[in-house]
DNA sequence: TTATAGATAAGATACTGTCTCATCTAATGG
DNA sequence: CCATTAGATGAGACAGTATCTTATCTATAA
């Protein structure tokens, strides 16, 4: 098992602890990310949402998709400038290959960060960005 | 001299080679550029350049833009959603720290991908980003 | 000076994402 | 089980970034 990410239970469970409902579309929501270890947008989800859920309001998509990545359920990165999101990876700090064909991600064990702080000691550093892209196995 | 990047002379050249024109409205946007080690947005290029061109369309903005970053005049970084832009650096390899409040970069001398490249031999990596947010010296 | 390939302005258009507000519903306590 | 209500949703307007189309303009070279 490469991942050790959230589950469906344990993000149900952080909605609750929250004071926020469990609704049909959350739980599916949910699911979507559950299933893969794969970076989606918001289209991918209203498309998915769509067939089960006539008229589902693209807000719904995105205060969901908000609310779960505020909860710490989803993390997400900026690709060609459209945001993409992933079920979050709850162990150890790690960064993702990316595949630009179908979003799946790959965990890379290595971290730079540790080799630079010393470059930036006049610098406040709050965050850092470590992606790799191109294709996956079955993509390229 | 920390940074070798492109100055405008070398674009405005890079310009003529390629069968484009020399206007004062591209060469101002060059300066704008050349002037300082900071990435910025099409926006920041258009209220610097509305007091001296009024009426300057938007089109244009970012038509320049991307005609600069296809002749490697610029390069280019998604922050936030919205593409960000700087004058190309064009020595060795390297990443940059980024200013979250006004922009400025730093080089930073460490790239992590050769330690990496054996971690993913199925796949076909293409591209990789590297980049450390935080504040600078002057904001922080 | 003229011809023309490339540049520009203007405004329409597309796309991602957010806001407001009225309505609806899951969860709770009685 | 029902009533209450905080939270959830749908609908559509709206905002911001970016692109496209078309007519007009201009830098460049012959």
């Amino acid at each position: 098992m490469d991942t050790n990410k959230m589950n469906t239970k344990q993000a149900l469970n952080l909605l609750k602890q929250n004071g926020y409902k469990y609704t049909g579309k959350r739980e599916d929501m949910i699911h979507f990310f559950d299933k893969e270890n794969r970076y989606r947008t918001a289209k991918d989800l209203l498309h998915h949402m769509e067939p089960n859920y006539k008229g589902i309001s693209v807000d719904t998509i995105y205060r969901n998709l908000h609310l779960f990545h505020s909860l710490g359920i989803l993390e997400s990165t900026d690709l060609n400038g459209e945001k993409h999101f992933r079920m979050k990876c709850d162990h150890h700090h790690h960064h993702h290959f990316i595949c630009k064909n179908c979003g799946e991600t790959k965990e890379i064990h290595h971290c730079p960060m540790d080799k630079i702080v010393q470059e930036l000691d006049s610098y406040e550093v709050e965050d850092h960005k470590f992606e790799i892209y191109g294709f996956c196995p079955a993509c390229k």
